[in-house]
DNA sequence: AATTTATATCACTAATAAGTGACAGCCACT
DNA sequence: AGTGGCTGTCACTTATTAGTGATATAAATT
């Protein structure tokens, strides 16, 4: 028993991301905290005031979701710049690659469809942002957005998503696999496929 | 208590629906189930041998998944047909209609997400049976299969399910309103257009 | 060194879960 | 009428959950 109260909050903090990669939001409880933690369930009240508690610690002490540099890799108006459906279809298909490497955020995700917590409010503020400042830079640079925007992304940004969730665990959906390079393959291509074919709609 | 033993079962299953309805997934246990049927819980395990017995035969007495015929509008190949474009994107609005009329199987669709059962797996197989079917049905009318045909529906489909899924608990997604006629006409147009600009691509 | 304060542990309650064994009552058949 | 089997009820065990009050012990202060 170490006698250090900030040594003793960080286990706990520490022990929340390690139980949701190993056994799922489903089973993340006080008394399974506790024991994963190493530490006596007693001190999550004490300290976080019981789970929800911890799991704003949590939140506020890791980043789930992709940093803008994660997912948006040209310069949006400059001398690189290829072109609105390129960026766009980048965007997501770096999007996708970089949920795809996180299967904490994955698993909060899952969550998320589930139940309302601190966690996944944050999640939902965060990606909420995120989209906000797509939309507002792609305006900005371009003078004006086109179509539809918003739902252009919101519809990418759900087949992704859901995608992703689905893989943790079933390797088939529709036909494709989900679970292999080589399905991702497919549907990066198609992702990249649709902005570029909307974009240059007559 | 009616001493007949069918209809107590059938009142098991019934309530199985009912408590998806009400409560979700998360809740579906003996305990709540029994309380639920008005029923003693130890019938359950006589009649059913437990809870996935049940959930057996509650999936083989109802259809949640949409028939052919409520997705599936046109003839296709038949005079009335409006070209390829048209028909995917029709189908796949219809089954976001379809769903969306569908809240037990909304719930079904958020658990597959979580666990597997049997009440999923079979929701799995139907769904790979109709995305079969439509693949073929397409190959078969208009000779060959565009580009890469599973992974357009694999997406749409995808991204269908996620808003839905998500519709239950939260009002906005990607700056869309998912809860509302309007926004689901945002994301009804951007299939289409997704699917014409697709299809008419160079 | 003695006392106070902060840190951690223990032991418990109350609620709920899945699952089981014994019993009560009705019905049909002999 | 009596017997056997089917239907339903009750009472219980075991395990797990969230949450709390009292207590021990290490560290800091006097």
């Amino acid at each position: 028993m170490l006698r250090n109260k900030n040594q003793t909050k960080q286990k706990i903090i520490t022990a929340v991301g390690g139980l949701l990669a190993r056994d799922g939001f489903a089973k993340l409880g006080v008394n399974a905290l506790a024991r994963e933690a190493g530490v006596d369930k007693v001190l999550i009240y004490r300290y976080f005031d019981g789970l929800p508690g911890v799991l704003r610690s949590y939140a506020e002490s890791t980043d789930f979701w992709p940093t803008p540099a994660e997912v948006i890799t040209q310069d949006l108006g400059q001398p690189g710049d290829t072109g609105s459906a390129q960026i766009i279809g980048d965007i997501m298909v770096n999007l996708a690659r970089a949920l795809r490497n996180r299967p904490l955020t994955t698993e909060i995700m899952a969550w998320e469809l589930v139940e309302q917590n601190e966690l996944t409010n944050i999640l939902f503020e965060r990606r909420e942002q995120w989209a906000l400042n797509i939309i507002e830079n792609y305006a900005f640079e371009h003078g004006q957005v086109p179509a539809d925007l918003p739902a252009l992304t919101a519809l990418l940004n759900a087949a992704i998503n859901y995608l992703i969730i689905r893989a943790r665990t079933t390797p088939v959906f529709n036909l494709v696999e989900i679970d292999t390079e080589r399905g991702w393959q497919r549907l990066e291509n198609m992702i990249r496929e649709l902005c570029s074919s909307y974009f240059s709609r007559p």
